[in-house]
DNA sequence: CTTCCGGGATGACAAATGTAACATTTTCTC
DNA sequence: GAGAAAATGTTACATTTGTCATCCCGGAAG
């Protein structure tokens, strides 16, 4: 018999998995809650094979409470639930250590998606893997305030990436071709670089 | 019912894994082959819900047959079967479209993945997705020789992504700058671009 | 009104880069 | 070993790039 807790914070929602989850023998519902914070005493209180959760909620998130269950139970097995594919999220999930992630609307796939986990594997609804790859690359979005780079030298920094000249640089920025040089030099400077072509390695190794 | 056709080509193994499928009566395996070119012809004959193939097999491996079988039925519902995690495979059956990659020893967890691939999901065994990430990072080697490339203005190409001045890779590679200048001269040419910026960002879009 | 400041522009300059036309050397092949 | 084909160098030149000191100007602050 596999416990399942179910966590969202839509009660419609919430009930309607209950039903679809215990109209399989195999499977039994302990309890159900609607938010992260219930998610982390729910899943302390009834230890589930599996834990369902929704992926956006109100007060904390899905991601969140996984991370917090995660780190007190490091073989938690969540499956986090999601309306539309949210991509920012997918990475986050993967890389947290979630078991997968699933389309609600694909009901008729759940129970099965909670039979694999169970036996170990990850699992992933309809088209999501085929976003991975592509979501990968470009999952960091670096944060150059950090490094006292304004928003107009990010701007620049993007343009080099794409490979254009000082010149291009200057038409499509509405700038001198002289101050773009200088705003070169001051980013260099900031970045403690030497060139523009590294410049654009800096963009791809940071920003993929 | 679920018809899964078993491709695998120790005898023993697909025995055992017929065996194992058949004890669960939604399951039912029509057929078992023992190379690529069976599992072609096996599938146009049985159109099963599911093929589970072995990736390693004389004659035609399992990720060709697999995309051959996927140009033919592109949904087609392939699981690939490995001993022990074969790293390299794994990223080219993503990128093929297999819908899961598992590993024999955990023969408990076949069926419920086969269940989940049949109902649309994706299937990752054990320890593989977590190694998805870091594997994606260093798949593509770019074949350069396609486009006229030789090995030395490959290398060139690398030091250039790494930032390197004319004088810096004339160094390293024991040349005269002059000569560098005029390497990347011929690989400007080849690749149509226009100066070394985007000869890295050429490398880092083609490499990753 | 004056002062100060920041975004932007200039112009001059040195260095790095890319191009092209020829040398030179090396390496095969016959 | 002669000759051709690569691979490597040289030189000269045009551009592009990066640096720097300086200037211009439209506010905000005093």
């Amino acid at each position: 018999m596999i416990q399942v807790l179910i966590i969202d914070d839509d009660h419609l929602v919430s009930e309607a998995l209950k039903t679809i989850l215990e109209a399989d023998p195999s499977l039994s519902v302990p309890a159900v809650g609607h938010d992260g914070a219930e998610a982390v005493c729910l899943y302390r209180k009834h230890r589930p094979d599996v834990l369902l959760m929704d992926i956006r909620m109100k007060h904390m998130n899905g991601l969140d409470a996984a991370s917090a269950i995660l780190r007190e139970f490091p073989d938690a097995k969540i499956l986090l639930l999601t309306t539309f594919s949210d991509d920012e999220y997918i990475i986050k999930a993967l890389r947290l250590g979630a078991k997968g992630y699933l389309l609600k609307q694909d009901y008729t796939s759940i129970a099965p998606a909670i039979r694999s986990v169970c036996s170990g594997q990850t699992v992933f609804g309809g088209e999501i893997m085929a976003k991975i790859p592509s979501l990968l690359q470009k999952s960091t979005t670096f944060n150059y305030t950090a490094l006292g780079i304004t928003e107009k030298e990010a701007a620049l920094i993007t343009l080099i990436a794409e490979g254009l000249s000082n010149r291009e640089i200057a038409e499509k920025m509405y700038l001198s071709e002289g101050t773009v040089r200088n705003y070169i030099s001051t980013v260099l400077e900031k970045l403690r670089l030497r060139d523009r072509t590294q410049i654009a390695i800096f963009y791809y190794q940071h920003n993929g």
